[in-house]
DNA sequence: TATATTTGAATAAACGTTTGTACAATTTTT
DNA sequence: AAAAATTGTACAAACGTTTATTCAAATATA
């Protein structure tokens, strides 16, 4: 209502200097271009007496540069992909990139939908947690050029850059340590079965069982979320031979085991023990603190940025992959057996 | 590498149509236009070929609509507002447009930053829940008629749009239940000060003990942290009079109340009582579930998205204010008291 | 003094769209 | 048969920047 919005023209006219003279200023290029000191403050203090802001798409159309990052994440009410977004958020803030979030609800086909319109608003990178299986979009973006960083899930036969945990590990020390505490009947309750994070957990879990010589058909479940530790659970509690201890793959998992376990008036761990992966301020406050496997989330998300930003700043950098040690943090859910 | 990215000028050239009437047949002008239908369907097929992307900053320099709105909460850390972030997302998705989410740390000045940033991008539109009690800035931009919903915190002075919960009201049942227990020394740790949420559930509990007779100097805090919630706990056990139970003003006070109470091996209930606003899933497999007032987040968050549509279709819509009335979950942290 | 160099700034073309206006060609009306 | 209306499409300007090129004035050099 007021006035309609300045543009670097306005304050050609107030400053009586030329556009380009304005531009090169408020650019930061006045040295480069050896505009005089009283112009340049000239035009400084008219930008700022008149509110001016840049108008990005006029600048992005004309240089292709958006300053625009996306992030992906499966599942913003997951806590672990929320402290993701949270912490990239403010790192890629702090150089100066704007991040669109973008949430692709586990669904593959959404994930692509977002894709399309990410790439045609010029995002310049991609942080992303796929969730399918399926990698010809994002590896087409690649080729193309776009810099891209896979977190948490990845594809091990391709060469996108990623930096996710060492989830193999992880799991063997999580089960290991269920065995050394004398459990021999032990369910894993897993997440997304083709996400490379699951496949991980789960080959660490078998082959520790392996290791130890124990049985190990019993892996079950579908999805990282609290219904399906729930349901797995329940179902669990129904048979003939009831695990001594659960291994779930996830926070949301074990939540859902926990109220399961609840319900049916199981202890932790007097009956029955509980390890899950994932992190969480609440783990240490719950009825029986829980035993986890901390993901480094927070070097998971840095070092993201690193690699994404060194992909921006040379293309042709080679491909980086890392795996982060998970640390086990041993609280009252893990109990010994005879 | 491959290609250079297509645009609506090849689509021209290989139909032998001009750029105008590719245009207007992407953008669904057609029959406005008068355009022939094998015209259309040849431009439609071209633009499938070349795997055309529309240039948004293009597009939108021109329309000055830029199909993007954004979301400023205060720290997508804090579940509360993770969650609603995670909503609105999902819901403006569902509308065809991108959600910038932005993170104002708690900051106003960040807050400021920030938002001067997503306007140089050309939202249109935002919901912010706002960190600070200055409100120039925002009240500036709306003026300018640029669409705004505040959710949860807000300024009640003015003529914005909001949507948040009616903190006095589930402050004072809160407070009452506490009452009705036998409670008479009761301590409210409290957020953010200047806040709106705030001063009313301060307001809720101060009228609730007032009713009841009670003194009610016991007011503390400052922060919805962890952080806040932990320390004063701390400082009120050193007292010389403890309080009988605690009312805490968010979910992350709440966490550092248990954790002081268990580092000093204080029961809940049996010792102390404790309740705090805002739910969430983990409260109930707390070694004490946590009672709690629930604020309904699914429908601030439609509400507040319906709030902006409204704005956005049509800019003189009366404003609209709105406060949605919490429930009180009892679980087992708030006990009977002689 | 004439020429070369430096300093400071402007002109104009692009970026990829959208859209008001114009205008032939065809069909309908008079 | 002339005038009017309809149909289908194109031209060109605009949106707000950035930037390659050009150029005048001032200063230094020969």
């Amino acid at each position: 209502m007021t006035k309609q919005k300045v543009n670097i023209n306005d304050i050609a006219e107030k400053t009586g200097l030329s556009i380009t003279t304005v531009s090169r200023v408020l650019n930061g290029k006045a040295e480069q271009y050896r505009i005089g000191k009283k112009s340049q403050q000239k035009i400084r203090e008219a930008a700022k007496e008149l509110h001016y802001t840049p108008n990005h798409f006029a600048a992005n159309l004309r240089t292709g540069k958006s300053g625009t990052l996306a992030l992906i994440v499966p599942s913003l009410n997951n806590p672990f992909f929320a402290g993701i977004a949270s912490e990239i958020n403010t790192e890629l803030r702090k150089l100066n990139y704007i991040t669109i979030i973008s949430d692709s609800d586990e669904n593959p086909e959404i994930e692509k939908m977002e894709l399309q319109q990410l790439v045609a608003r010029n995002i310049e990178g991609l942080i992303i947690v796929p969730c399918g299986d399926q990698w010809e979009h994002i590896k087409l973006l690649h080729d193309q050029g776009l810099p891209i960083v896979c977190i948490d899930r990845y594809f091990e036969d391709l060469d996108i850059p990623y930096v996710s945990t060492d989830n193999y590990s992880g799991a063997f020390t999580a089960t290991k340590h269920l065995i050394e505490n004398g459990h021999s009947v032990i369910t894993c309750i897993q997440g997304v079965q083709h996400s490379t994070p699951n496949r991980l957990r789960v080959k660490g879990f078998m082959d520790a069982m392996k290791e130890a010589g124990l049985e190990n058909d019993s892996i079950t479940g579908d999805d990282f979320t609290f219904q399906n530790g729930y349901l797995e659970t329940k179902l669990l509690l129904r048979q003939k031979k009831r695990p001594t201890a659960i291994f779930a793959l996830s926070n949301t998992i074990a939540m859902g085991c926990m109220k399961a376990l609840k319900e049916e008036n199981i202890k932790i761990p007097g009956n029955i023990s509980l390890i899950t992966f994932d992190d969480h301020p609440y783990l240490d406050y719950l009825s029986t603190p829980l035993s986890c496997i901390a993901q480094p989330v927070s070097d998971i998300s840095k070092i993201a940025v690193k690699f994404l930003f060194s992909r921006i700043r040379n293309k042709d950098v080679k491909t980086s992959q890392v795996l982060l040690r998970p640390t086990m943090k041993l609280r009252d859910s893990t109990g010994r057996i005879n």
